[in-house]
DNA sequence: ACAAAAGTGTTGCACGTACACCCATGT
DNA sequence: ACATGGGTGTACGTGCAACACTTTTGT
């Protein structure tokens, strides 16, 4: 494609914050950097977008390539272009959240060259991160806090069948809150969309509970006539 | 600056739908484009990026190089990075939005050689734009809804004073509906940060409203627990 | 006096919030 | 039997929605 345009001697990259729910704890998954800049540190997974390449599936592919998985939950949120951002040189990055079930795999085994391993690390409890990826990440949580109040998007985190204490940890993970259970269940089942299981909790101690999954046609129903994206 | 990154051979710009409000509607300023590609098409003012210049103030230098304002509100929504959204070439744009108070400037002069000249247009009444350039706009009227549910931003588009009146047509315009009149008034004047002023309105043939002015001081005190972005 | 918009209250309903105890299960 | 979390209802207050008439002012 031969451009009239004039050069732009820059690079551009995607950066992904890649949310998990696991034990309670609301986890993203950062990588250890193999490369300079930021050799050894903590960082967000990412990568520079190829030419004929659009956004949306450069971060599709940058999510494959990290954890192998694909069709997650994901949304553009912010794109951060500070000059000096990044050390080498003018670096414009447009950030992604992503929402991935844990459930069993829990082992990522990056098989980019510029990772040395991947972890999941509690929100609370993060490393120092390289480049100017903390302020991504708490953009990236404030984002994730207003679109809970109007989308579905906790389901993306849960295992498909699960119990209305975990939505509510997970809840209370995200908001940074306690809730009250009566309360919360409450209005949750009130919306309509969950749909109760003939199955319930297995292998614990104590009273087991019972398993709900997420009705999306029931959800898609219910609220047809709101604003349906952003 | 020398960098050891693969060279991105792709152009990077801002695109800017700048809302105004005037006699009961909102606009946005369009330009006649004055060079190809899209020559003679309205579209949305925007440029590319500098090299050595952050998006943040590349949105503000844009906004300035066609409107001779600085210190308008502005906020990113989001990235287009569509592999072909640019017929000439790969160019990934961040757009924003930007408020302004039209007031008595109507006339909107351009000092850019790529645009014949810039034009207000109602919203409900566009003409077809060129590129993406109406779904940008369409992604931005939905983020500027969901904004005003949570932030003052009605007041940066009407004059420093304003009656209830004006700043309910304001809603209604934004949010595409009817509001009640006694409801809407209740609503606002129960927040506290509207000042009542000992002024009415001039050179109206009918009872003269009273005036009034939005108190960002005592909206930060009453909001300070907030999250305070985005 | 008339036209035009300003200004003003009440009621019912839906929803959020606060709050504490018994139940079922596994060990 | 005990420990652990599961599961449940009520009462109150707040906020939103529906709704129509009188007042002021300029012409």
């Amino acid at each position: 494609m031969e451009t009239g345009l004039p050069k732009f001697d820059s690079a551009f990259s995607i950066d992904c914050v890649i949310f998990g729910f696991e034990a309670g704890e609301l986890k993203i998954l950062l990588i250890e950097r193999a490369e300079d800049p930021f050799k050894d540190w903590w960082a967000l997974p990412g990568n520079l977008v190829e030419n004929d390449e659009g956004i949306e599936s450069a971060a599709t592919r940058i999510l494959y390539e990290l954890t192998g998985w694909r069709e997650l939950h994901m949304e553009q949120f912010h794109t951060f272009g500070d000059v000096n951002r990044h050390p080498l040189g003018r670096v414009i990055t447009v950030a992604y959240y992503a929402l991935i079930r844990i459930n069993g795999k829990k082992e990522v085994k990056p098989v980019t060259q510029y990772a040395k391993k991947a972890f999941w690390h509690p929100i609370n409890d993060l490393p120092r991160l390289g480049f100017d990826h903390s302020d991504i990440f708490e953009t990236s949580i404030q984002k994730l806090r207003r679109r809970l109040s109007y989308q579905p998007i906790a389901f993306e985190l849960l295992p498909e069948k699960f119990t209305l204490t975990q939505l509510q940890l997970l809840y209370e993970a995200i908001l940074n809150k306690k809730l009250d259970k009566r309360n919360f269940r409450k209005k949750m089942l009130s919306y309509g969309f969950l749909k109760e299981l003939d199955e319930k909790q297995k292998g614990v101690s104590y009273r087991a509970a019972k398993l709900y999954k997420f009705d999306r046609r029931k959800y898609n129903k219910i609220f047809q006539n709101d604003m349906n994206e952003e």
